[in-house]
DNA sequence: CTTGACCTTGGACAGTACTCCACTGTTTAG
DNA sequence: CTAAACAGTGGAGTACTGTCCAAGGTCAAG
């Protein structure tokens, strides 16, 4: 899949494609007039890495993630150790995520508005 | 409370209160002499900064969240509304997080690296 | 063979969030 | 009085994540 088809199906800019192989962060071949060429699996990395982006990984990580995850493709039990240091990454900001919510409940309806500036506690 | 102490209490440099100053995020009066000088809150205020910007807001957001604090002074629906809005917001990034959680779990032990770029869905 | 849609590159520019620097003023301790 | 520790300003520089543009190559349709 040429460049324009793949920015259409992931929802982002050609340039934007073009900025991500040049960090690495997509790889792809080329046709014999230069065009660049995707495999059809990229427009779901793609949105893996919006994903990823949204909870607070930089492109820089989630490229690194990719390698590791390209690198281990005879080892499972390393894929599995990426999996799991992931999850606790999430836990982790799920935690923080609920801690939030339950100071944000608890401040709904009780009009106190001159503290609210120490709802981080 | 001077500007070396703030940034000591809320762990960040004295540079990055003074850019936050720039931009609106923190106000505070000044000394005679010229210095700054923070009321004691200011430092739950910092730390509120933090964790709001670790969730994916911008400094541009928590600021004008912190005006809308200010100007809700004597409107506490306005206020519960705004933990409302927060509570909406957070509450969809810990659905996404849910979700890549399972899928990254899904993914433990199974082995498929070759797939794993896809478990954006 | 021209037109238009597609692609290439390189480089300039932008917004966000700092970080560092040089130079200068203020306060406190000895 | 001087030195050290604190403060101020303005401006430059950095890293990240794009976004836009100009000049040009490729390809299919009419």
């Amino acid at each position: 899949m040429r460049i324009g088809e793949l920015a259409a199906r992931a929802g982002m800019s050609k340039d934007t494609i073009r900025f991500y192989e040049k960090i690495g962060l997509v790889t792809g071949e080329r046709l014999a007039n230069g065009y660049r060429d995707f495999p059809p699996e990229t427009v779901a990395w793609l949105q893996y890495v919006r994903t990823a982006q949204t909870l607070g990984f930089s492109l820089a990580e989630i490229a690194q993630h990719g390698e590791e995850l390209r690198d281990a493709e005879d080892t499972a039990e390393a894929l599995s150790a990426l999996f799991e240091e992931k999850i606790r990454i999430v836990d982790a900001r799920m935690a923080q995520l609920a801690a939030l919510r339950a100071e944000l409940e608890a401040r709904v309806g009780t009009g106190c508005p001159l503290r609210a500036a120490e709802l981080a506690g």
